[in-house]
DNA sequence: TTTAGGCTTGACAACTTTTGACAAAAATAG
DNA sequence: CTATTTTTGTCAAAAGTTGTCAAGCCTAAA
């Protein structure tokens, strides 16, 4: 289950909206909505900040888990998938130091 | 600059090798070969394998770069790219503690 | 400078994956 | 039960990937 998707329900079920409701938000239908929640899908980045917006969460936050997400399918198949986050954060960091 | 294509290149010049002759150990033409080389694109998974062996490198290191560059994609254009990171491997961590 | 070999580039077709909508089934609420 | 909400499976269209080709670039040797 997604950190993305986690999060999204229970506060939509917290603030008492349907998917119905949260579809409509960012322009797909309840079943698209509830894929997404269900980590079945991803969601496109800019219906991220919509969701954010409309929820009450914190955009850098949801961000955050979304793009945790797409990492995660990346790597989740693999033995090796921990030591490929370590070197991916190393170019990440390499890429900040030379702020390029 | 990929670390991928990067530790290709050098062990392959290393070797004397052409790129002609990886090209047909993976059974891609030369075109490819230079842009899995440069980083413009990606080799599939078991393209991995056959490099490792005929350039005698270490297959978990080399498949490692190799996710590592898949990773780094995804986040590569985003500024929550080490936060992002540190979530998945702890999603990671979790899977590996459950070890399911 | 010409030539030859090796490498790079951009455009393209073939193929694969992802996407979103729909309909219908399942679950939940009243 | 009935009505409403959520989930599931399927499908076509859109988007992305893969590999090739042809043309061009670069370097070294003549």
């Amino acid at each position: 289950m997604s950190k993305f998707g986690q999060t999204i329900r229970e506060q939509r079920e917290a603030k008492g909206l349907l998917l119905r409701q949260l579809a409509a938000a960012i322009e797909v239908d309840t079943a698209m909505m509830s894929k997404i929640e269900r980590g079945e899908r991803n969601a496109k980045r800019d219906q991220v900040f919509k969701l954010a917006e409309i929820l009450g969460l914190d955009t850098e936050q949801l961000l955050t888990f979304w793009l945790a997400d797409k990492v995660y399918d990346v790597v989740k198949d693999e033995e090796l998938a921990s030591r490929a986050l370590q070197v991916a954060e190393e170019e990440v960091q390499y890429r900040v130091k030379k702020n390029k």
